[in-house]
DNA sequence: CCCCCTATTTGTCCTGGACAAAAATCAATC
DNA sequence: GATTGATTTTTGTCCAGGACAAATAGGGGG
């Protein structure tokens, strides 16, 4: 009933599954439309894909997690695929980042993590996340679709950073502040460090920051919101996160929502489209927090 | 292609197997064998599952984990079905963890984290696990389950928690001693607090922890193990994590890691079942991690 | 009681067709 | 020229119903 062992031969469409995070149905599909994944067969007419088909598979799920079409990845022969993967629009790499990259595929986790603490002393908590952990993130992220950086290494870049900045958030939190801001993002978003990046920027300021984490369903939020008296509700969206489920979910949240309470939106794909809704403020980046926060405040005593 | 709110009429297939861990061919050979589920169809033709029938694949699904075969529980009527699930051990609210339920549903988060922090200084990191979150957190879950406390509610608590034991883990880390631990969890598996638990048992045992968080890819953490130089792989189940798909994963991974390493299951569900798979190390609560270290170090230097 | 053999149960895989959501392309307007 | 709206293409998921092997149960000997 399932695969054991598979000495050498290769693997079932189970743990090809497993593996890439392609559906089977995926995978018998594009064998039926593009000619690939051409598997092996076994004795019983299961089929059995060879090492290699599998790793190609894990290189065109990265393609097309990047958001490249399947169409285009088909079509194109072994050569442009091959550039595709390699084709760093390299950022210029600044010599900090550098060093963390390099203690990050050295896996060298206590170091990374001292070198993050001693950064954030340095620059305090603020200028933390503006200058370091907001760009150095969206190069470790590069780096990850350059194939540079393997997502074990990614994950250990998350965990040290959170607890660097949780930490640092827990020694400033306030209750009795106001505004009150209600921190979470919705379902299917997996993203949970832009939340601890808000909190970092706001928890200075006097702000009274309630993260809820990551995946909370949408009546949930408005129930949480209203019963937690809060006065700003913000939402954060990682960048690969569908533009229409999100300005859908942000109407209904709209709706359910007392006008008195704010909607903050972050999450850059979003404000670049023009997408004006009514009663949402848009952020752009970490530092517009700050000016949303100010202007919240003249309005409130104003 | 994917479904989308789903206001009250019903889940789709895929909705269904992610919340019951059964698959998708499973719950159509069931409707096809046994009568059972009967879902409704959408425009469509495609199945639509109504919430009764979601909750009782949920319980069928319990059953089948505890060893039950399906024959038997298709053929069973309501009643003794109901019998069969009836013999829960109607866990005791402490007095203790009622107060804490309290402090959730009014959404205190700050006198709740005060609270946990107290807990912790008073009991020592281990007791404060094993004594405390342990239990409260499957009471907060059956809170969840019975509707007494919200998502958000649940999200609360989980990140509070969070916070407590990461600044408490923080200050044991010791990159230098024996054994090197990888913990981490495999994808699908969206819980990150047994491994924060289990960090804060080995810490202070002065285990060189390295956690990658939730759902690291399978070829990533065996190359992680690798290249890390770790001498165990500890992987956290939570109960409802589909027990066929930890074995094979689990089964996979062991073939992909030198002997040496050893792989740690942490997760009541898969210890119960008689599953011995070699090479592997099952763990049945919190405290088994402290023997199974122990029983590392006598090998080691025995 | 344990072990081996057979019968049944049960989960997964197969094929090939269909369709709707998402993306891309094209058309028309300000 | 750029934005909006309609149309076409692409692409992932679902369906039916047949097949088969691993897991389990049942039945004799030793």
């Amino acid at each position: 009933m399932e695969e054991s062992a598979e000495l050498v031969a290769g693997h079932s469409i189970a743990a090809v599954e497993r593996d890439t995070g392609l559906q089977k149905d995926t995978l018998r599909v594009w064998e039926r439309r593009y000619g690939f994944p051409q598997p092996l067969r076994d004795a019983n007419g299961e089929r059995v894909y060879p090492p290699e088909q599998l790793e190609r598979l894990r290189q065109i799920k990265r393609l097309i997690d990047q958001g490249m079409r399947p169409g285009k990845i088909f079509a194109a022969d072994a050569a442009s695929l091959e550039e595709w993967l390699g084709n760093a629009p390299a950022g210029t790499d600044e010599p900090q980042h550098a060093e963390f990259l390099a203690l990050l595929r050295r896996q060298r986790s206590g170091e990374l993590r001292q070198n993050l603490q001693q950064n954030l002393l340095k620059l305090g908590l603020q200028r933390f996340v503006t200058e370091l952990v907001g760009p150095l993130s969206v190069e470790v992220g590069l780096a990850w679709k350059r194939g540079e950086v393997s997502v074990a290494e990614e994950h250990l870049y998350t965990e040290q950073l959170q607890t660097v900045l949780r930490g640092a958030i827990q020694a400033l939190h306030n209750p009795t502040q106001r505004p009150r801001i209600l921190l979470t993002t919705f379902p299917d978003e997996q993203h949970s460090l832009g939340l601890l990046m808000a909190e970092a920027m706001l928890a200075p300021e006097g702000a009274c920051c309630t993260s809820l984490g990551i995946q909370t369903p949408l009546a949930d939020i408005a129930h949480a919101a209203i019963s937690g008296e809060f006065d700003i509700v913000a939402l954060a969206f990682s960048s690969h996160f569908p533009a229409r489920q999100a300005h859908a979910g942000l109407a209904e949240l709209r709706q359910q929502l007392p006008a008195h309470v704010e909607i903050w939106v972050g999450g850059k794909h979003l404000t670049e489209r023009a997408a004006p809704a009514a009663g949402l403020i848009y952020l752009a980046d970490m530092a517009a927090l700050l000016s949303a926060l100010s202007h919240w405040r003249n309005r409130g005593t104003g």
